[in-house]
DNA sequence: CTATCATGTGACATTAAAAGTCACGTGAAT
DNA sequence: ATTCACGTGACTTTTAATGTCACATGATAG
């Protein structure tokens, strides 16, 4: 399975899009990432729906901060990305009636929740700001 | 990505070679579960090296436990299938110095760690007779 | 008005890792 | 000696993220 890097990456864009003023295109963000322009229009276009940036077309558009970073968690960005499947691994839908089979399921997924709800915590105690305060110190 | 869905398929083959007193072959196995024998031989041949389950060959050979469920548990299990990677998503190493970049990636990992530590806790206080236990309730 | 800039998006190519397959070597039991 | 069963290298298939291309759409400048 390949790793899903795009929650790291948008909030460093996000991080970024705060310390310019005017509205930043995508081809200049391809070059400052190391993304194709299209690429980076598919993504932020995400948080777009989202209402996390804003973007404007024609001379002189870009793409542009909506709200200010302190009023977006690290866990609106990943559900802007839409919260994307976290684990690599995996318990499918049992494919039999066995009781030992749902057992297996059942505790894997015990686990995975816990697990999840963790990771979402912590998403949501955070916000991009916060990131930028600590690159600071 | 494609999901790793070993964890849950071995705790059930586990669990019914538990419940078998002779050794059971890969090619029983392979029928009982959906899979191919020699499939089967690769991915229990990770719990062998772990001293969870030993192999005899020839005549009358297969598989069987080492080791009582109720002294294995589900992180022995995951351990034994090589610690596969938990996470879905990552954060790389940063590609640049750029500090921005490093708190973004950092924040992510700090989630994951969190996340991963639950799930190894909640892995390691279930053994695999407890499964079984459930299953009959 | 029209040339230019920039986003929006369908369609396709690439990549990475799990899963699955095949063939054959090794060793044990009859 | 034959049959059974594991052990394993090498390969193909599958799946979803990632990346690329081309072009439509809409906004601004002059």
């Amino acid at each position: 399975m390949r790793t899903d890097n795009r929650l790291p990456r948008v909030l460093h864009i996000l991080l970024h899009l705060d310390e310019i003023d005017e509205p930043v295109t995508s081809e200049r963000m391809g070059e400052m990432f190391g993304m194709d322009a299209s690429l980076v229009r598919r993504t932020m276009g995400g948080l777009r729906k989202h209402g996390l940036v804003t973007s404007t077309k024609g001379h002189g558009g870009g793409w542009h901060l909506q709200r200010p970073l302190s009023e977006i968690s690290l866990m609106d960005v990943y559900i802007a990305l839409g919260s994307p499947s976290v684990f690599a691994i995996g318990a499918p839908e049992p494919s039999s009636p066995c009781l030992l089979e749902h057992a297996a399921s059942d505790a894997t997924r015990a686990a995975m929740g816990a697990a999840r709800q963790v990771f979402e915590k912590e998403l949501g105690r955070v916000s991009v700001s916060d990131l930028a305060r600590n690159a600071r110190i």
